[in-house]
DNA sequence: CATGAATGAGGCTTCATTCAT
DNA sequence: TATGAATGAAGCCTCATTCAT
């Protein structure tokens, strides 16, 4: 599993699955043993890589503090996250536009944002995006995220502003 | 290249070269007088499709305009240009990600942004992101693009809406 | 013609038809109003480099004159030819193996050295190879002239040499 | 590898490396387990073509003997490879003038004669071509080898006396 | 007659998957 | 259950040959 995050994340999805194996320091055969497909590896590589992605934005989310507070907490997970797994983050931006990722891998990762969905349901309360579809918003965001970590990626130096400028961005989208 | 356009938004990357021809109407061979590689075909694919979607956002700028007026109008073009072609917009999807899409092309492709990124940075020249890199900007304009046409894509009957609600995102992150 | 001979020494036999007529200053299709088949040209390539290089040999053969003069006089001329036409001599190292060239082209070419066969035929007529084949005697003699040119071009410098040990060599032979 | 040799003989190098597999017994994709690539493929039979060709002119050879004997002993069993072995021996003719029989399997190659040419270098030190340089003998050695050959297949009734006449002829230029 | 784009069969190679050990 | 050699379908690309212009 490690060992195809690095592998896809270096190679994409057409990394062969001997590699894969080879990586993982078992036979070629052996991989096959614990995924009945590729696809099926894909598949389960992205649901555990979301999920992995959603618990480090909730874990010791301080449900007590005010929203501000947990939004601001949420986004600092997401960005520690993305910024220590770099590869995992590759692999799944590979894995989210293949062919090969179903609708119930979709399905089933979108389940592990349920507390970050809920977050987001109340931060824009009484903001301007009241109105719109949750998952409108929540797409919003995560393209935030996206952007700022890419930019705090390429530009470690000025790591802190961009973590700013792109909450800043996002609070003001929210409310 | 329409042809591989659809075949490529249906099947993704790994799509073979013989049924793009059979598409395009051509033998699997005469596609290779037009490109010398697949990897060709899907650079040259990915230049186009990049500067096709510029152009649909700075036609007809009113350059005298008021600066929310010309953002208006590119943000009309484009999810215009979006909502008209998902298809290319799905193969666009794919070949951002590939590997086989060279860092020359991306460095091509952005250069057909360059007017749309002139007024961005006049749009937010007074605005919280005022110091942030322009780049950094344009990624989070683009990731609002990106989720509004979802959206208005997924949810034709409110498109208005979202659309409004994605402008406001927009302007509230520029100003 | 010359075009072929220049793209076979340097390419081999699978040089494509295209590429000799490039070199030709033909369009590929005109090739195939002077030659129906690639078959075809091999095998017209290879009757007309024998037969030239046989005409090499025979002119200007002094009929007169003693037969070791009349042996060295083919003798020089051969080595002549082939220094002077090293890609003609390479071409023929491919055709003379090849699949394509027909038993009837072979038999052709072989027409050409009638004159120097009978030549041979009388210089061995007292020799120790007077019983023996007279093809099998007109192989041992190529086999000569062979390894002769090959050393003469790669060390030009003792070329003279070379040329004397290899005329040393097949009067034995033949005396 | 036999299948190799065996299919080449009868097709040249231009025989598909599934109709290799096919002749081994093996699936096509499976050669590609033995050997990366269809060159690799042939410069390992050559080299080992070369080789084994060379082991049978020296095995048992009377290195006490005299020098004449010793020629002839290795005469002798390069006739009765060359005889015992004629698909090798087309094999070889094919890939001594490939484009893919790369330099350093020639280098390769020309090792396995290290023995022999050591002899042969014995053989001509007081004869005519004392000054020649050795590889210009061995030429001309495997000039008149190969002549021997091609006619004692051609006309095995006659086999005997084209070894004895070939014999002569090589040792005429020897000594 | 020449052109050169188009054809499509065929070759080499890769790789997901199977299976005897 | 693990191994890794074997399978064979499929993909990319080449090239002899054809044919409309």
């Amino acid at each position: 599993m490690t060992a195809a995050i690095k592998i896809i994340a270096a190679q994409g999805l057409s990394a062969p699955t001997a590699m894969i194996g080879k990586e993982a320091g078992v036979s070629n055969g052996a991989l096959f043993t614990y995924f009945a497909t590729k696809a099926d590896l894909l598949n389960q590589l992205y649901i555990e890589l979301k999920a992995e992605m959603a618990a480090a934005t909730t874990t010791d989310l301080p449900t007590e503090a005010d929203t501000r507070e947990q939004v601001r907490h949420v986004w600092k997970g997401w960005l520690r996250w993305a910024i220590d797994h770099p590869q995992e983050r590759r692999a799944l931006a590979h894995l989210g536009v293949s062919h090969e990722v179903t609708a119930e891998s979709h399905e089933a990762a979108s389940k592990s944002y349920a507390d970050v969905a809920a977050l987001l349901d109340r931060s824009r309360a009484s903001g301007a995006l009241r109105d719109a579809p949750l998952m409108f918003v929540a797409s919003l965001v995560t393209g935030i995220v996206d952007a700022t970590v890419d930019y705090m990626t390429q530009d470690p130096a000025s790591a802190e502003k961009h973590d700013a400028a792109g909450f800043e961005a996002l609070w003001r989208i929210l409310t």
